[in-house]
DNA sequence: ATGTGAAATATTGTATACCAAATGGCAGTC
DNA sequence: GACTGCCATTTGGTATACAATATTTCACAT
């Protein structure tokens, strides 16, 4: 593995020639920063397992940097929502009971009905222009069936309708919530790429004709449905390991100190 | 001023005999939360002014502290939205534009409209039986024009109704976006104590009686009236603040570094 | 075998010292 | 006045140390 402080030299000596003229500590990247990234990768993908314990030396050595980023990054995630913290105990990846995903997700529902009425109210001609190309492109990629290109078009259309909204706090929710509901899917998220596309193409035309109350209605239903579909994921994969006995690896080391209890 | 570790020890021993039997590390507040706490109430009563300039030693001397949970305190108030760091440059107390407070209060119309509905929803005999005494107790102070009492029963009320919610996300952003809105009130949040306690006692009501569409149109409604209330001090403040020349102190020292312009 | 408790070990939270890189001023020069 | 070179400050990061806690180990009793 290439460590942390390669990547960072190098993303610093590329921006050098690319980026407007900026302070040249602007464009260094921080370790702490190069540090929150890779550790929020690695957990939204699912290398890391939620419980998994996050033992600031042992992360320090992983990426080759001292304990301080490391800490400073377990810090940023903890705010994120990502890991969990107790005091002199440290960090884990947080863990997210189905009780809070369906929290999670009827926010969701709520916040992206808001942002597609208000991106459908606000759209100008750039980004009506913006979301017909990309429901071409997408389209195409359906036709072909290409996942891949799909979810990247599928990634696309929700910055695009994020940033339409013109409200920041709007768009800062709807983004973190948006990457908890794809942390949840972990790696499967291609299966529904497809399905996933047309429901976005569908959204992408109510807001290119301005019917702000139907792009609200399809998105909090899109949602709706992935939300559905997610939970039945992860209700299946309980019950999968409920089934096996024996087999399956304890998924949180979660010992229960006896000394702390009554 | 008393040390902040002199306060941490002084929490820790009290709370050895109040709380719960937890681990004696979880008792434990570290110096990184107490800072973090310190500096986040210096700047939502406005003691630190926005755009004024943090440095980590100065803090660090002033708290009594070393470095590192200063710089873990500045990294937590920015994932707050309280301060806002460039590289190599430090952290300031953040700066919102009105443009920027528009917005806030925007999304925070909707989170309220929404957190008031689901309460009223699932409202349960306990929650319509702590309203209600807080509505008399609220009731009887306005009568006697109790400013602080108010003052606090309004913050009571708040917590009451954020809570009851059942939702941990819609309770932790309509917390957090209110307390962006305190702070904007700065110090001068005593003044419609009384107004805003009426209004908040008619949603009250509302929730009490099971009035989901009521409770969201009321609260709706007075956060809207609130925020028109913050955006015309903010104006006004401008005005003088634009009207007095040269008497003013720079309210932030931003100094445009001329080498890094083109 | 199984649980218990004390000792051994590991980890976190904090301090300190130190360094390189970058910024912010300032004095001198054109 | 605008540029230039220089220097003090500040930040971001490393390394090391250490006390207070947590966790694990392990011998021992049941």
């Amino acid at each position: 593995m290439r460590t942390i402080k390669a990547a960072v030299a190098e993303s610093t000596a590329v921006a050098q020639f690319t980026e407007q003229p900026v302070s040249v500590g602007a464009r260094h990247q921080s370790l702490q920063a190069a540090v929150t990234r890779s550790l929020r990768d690695a957990i939204v993908t699912g290398r890391l397992q939620p419980g998994e314990r996050l033992r600031e030396s042992q992360l320090a050595q992983m990426f080759q940097v001292s304990r301080n980023p490391v800490r400073e990054a377990l810090l940023a995630l903890q705010a994120e929502g990502l890991v969990a913290t107790s005091p002199r105990k440290g960090a884990r990846v947080r863990l997210i009971s189905e009780e809070e995903v369906a929290e999670l997700i009827e926010l969701r529902i709520e916040l992206e009905r808001l942002n597609a009425r208000k991106t459908a109210q606000h759209g100008d001609d750039k980004l009506r222009q913006a979301l017909t190309s990309l429901v071409d492109e997408g389209n195409e990629a359906a036709r072909g069936s290409n996942r891949e290109h799909l979810r990247e078009l599928n990634d696309r259309f929700h910055s695009l309708v994020e940033a339409a909204a013109h409200n920041r706090y709007l768009s800062d929710y709807v983004r973190s919530l948006r990457e908890k509901t794809l942390w949840l899917f972990a790696s499967a998220r291609d299966d529904r790429a497809i399905e996933t596309w047309n429901e976005h193409a569908a959204i992408a035309q109510a807001i290119i004709h301005g019917d702000a109350e139907l792009a609200a209605l399809l998105s909090a239903r899109h949602v709706k449905d992935t939300g559905d579909w997610v939970q039945a994921q992860l209700s299946e994969a309980e019950r999968k390991r409920a089934g096996s006995h024996g087999s399956t690896p304890p998924r949180r080391e979660q010992r229960v100190h006896r000394r702390t209890a009554p």
